[in-house]
DNA sequence: GAGTGGTCTAGACCACTAC
DNA sequence: TAGTGGTCTAGACCACTCA
């Protein structure tokens, strides 16, 4: 008899992974799966539910569980912060403000990110004061907009997305890379509940890989 | 009083927020926050451990749970299969074998990726023949091998990693794609408990773009 | 050793939805 | 409307780790 909730994840792996379980088919319900394995229906709920969560099983009330038919397995990254990015790489994080004007209740900025004085990458930034006001007044030079925001605007709803572009006159002058170099170029978008917050367009020093984790 | 551990959840996050639980600072511990919000320990097991795998707080035995320094939140992708990045834009699948052969129990392989006709993704890809026999004898034409390796392959620990590079002359000539050219490019290593599985290279036509969801 | 989170249990009720 | 997963409860024991 299995104990822990992992145990009886490991099982129902097991199971998926034989065929025991096929692809599209039903399996038993949480009340016999506790039966046969000898635990409570919570353990075997927890063991389901985290291989729902990885993409292994479909659960839906009153339908049952089915094995997923293209078992998914989900990558994961953490929202880039830049200062732990470099860090991570042993290196010393730095950045300065390039440019900064108001417009409309839109903060425009633009940024530089230093790994060991290098440039790392290069930042354009719009923040819908609307919804911020308080950064303003924030002194951009110590703490970067990134991380100001990520501890003081949270946000509901967000896009991110990563695209290999032609590095552009402002990537030219400020990453010091050949005109047209492949760079890797990160956007993303984060919402309240009502209204934009942020938006931000960061091109990378060429050479730069995102990891994610499986 | 709350009642389910979204309310919860929802409460503990905006203590995080609004400082009353400020970063780096020790939360009360679990019984007696479910004393306070008048609901089981469990409950308040579930949301805050909800919180810490959505890097909110961080949470340890006898050390007991402190609000996360810098919160980071976590983005997720599936691992990509073609197959239904293609059929999620609306365009028909098809992929197609270019080049086969076997080399000391490698399996190299180079392929295309179809949507509409038009090339979306060239593969080019090793598998251990040591550790998946079977693929030898799989009709490739059919079955793509990322497809039927993400079926039958069961991995433990992989690496997935995106770069911008300049198109190859592989990429150029089978993307149809100016030389140099900015291309997406995949790598993915994924390992058994023993050994590599598989290795992949996979060059997105330009305009590619990888989305997470935040 | 003692305090914290991690988990298990048995039972209960609820929410959703296929039939 | 009946069957399934989703969740809550109260209590218990365990595992880890700090002091």
């Amino acid at each position: 008899m299995k104990r822990g909730w992992l145990d009886i994840q490991a099982e129902a792996l097991r199971r998926i992974q034989s065929r025991e379980w096929p692809p599209g088919g039903l399996i038993p319900n949480e009340a016999e799966l506790a039966r046969e394995l000898g635990c409570a229906r919570a353990t075997v709920n927890r063991a389901l539910r985290a291989l729902a969560e990885d993409g292994w099983l479909e659960r839906r009330r009153r339908a049952g569980t089915r094995v997923a038919l293209s078992p998914q397995r989900r990558a994961q990254m953490s929202v880039p912060v830049l200062r732990q990015e470099v860090e991570g790489m042993g290196k010393v994080y730095s950045h300065r403000i390039i440019s900064r004007r108001i417009e409309a209740d839109l903060l425009h900025l633009e940024g530089l990110h230093f790994a060991d004085k290098a440039p790392f990458a290069a930042e354009q930034r719009q923040v819908n004061l609307s919804e911020v006001p308080q950064i303003a007044d924030v002194d951009l030079d110590r703490i970067s907009a990134n991380e100001w925001l990520v501890q003081n605007a949270p946000f509901d709803r967000g896009t991110l997305e990563y695209a290999a572009e032609p590095a552009s006159a402002f990537d030219v002058k400020h990453l010091k890379c050949p005109r047209g170099a492949p760079l890797m170029v990160l956007r993303r978008e984060t919402f309240s509940e009502t209204a934009m917050v942020t938006a931000v367009r960061m091109a990378y020093a060429p050479g730069h890989a995102v990891r994610l984790v499986i």
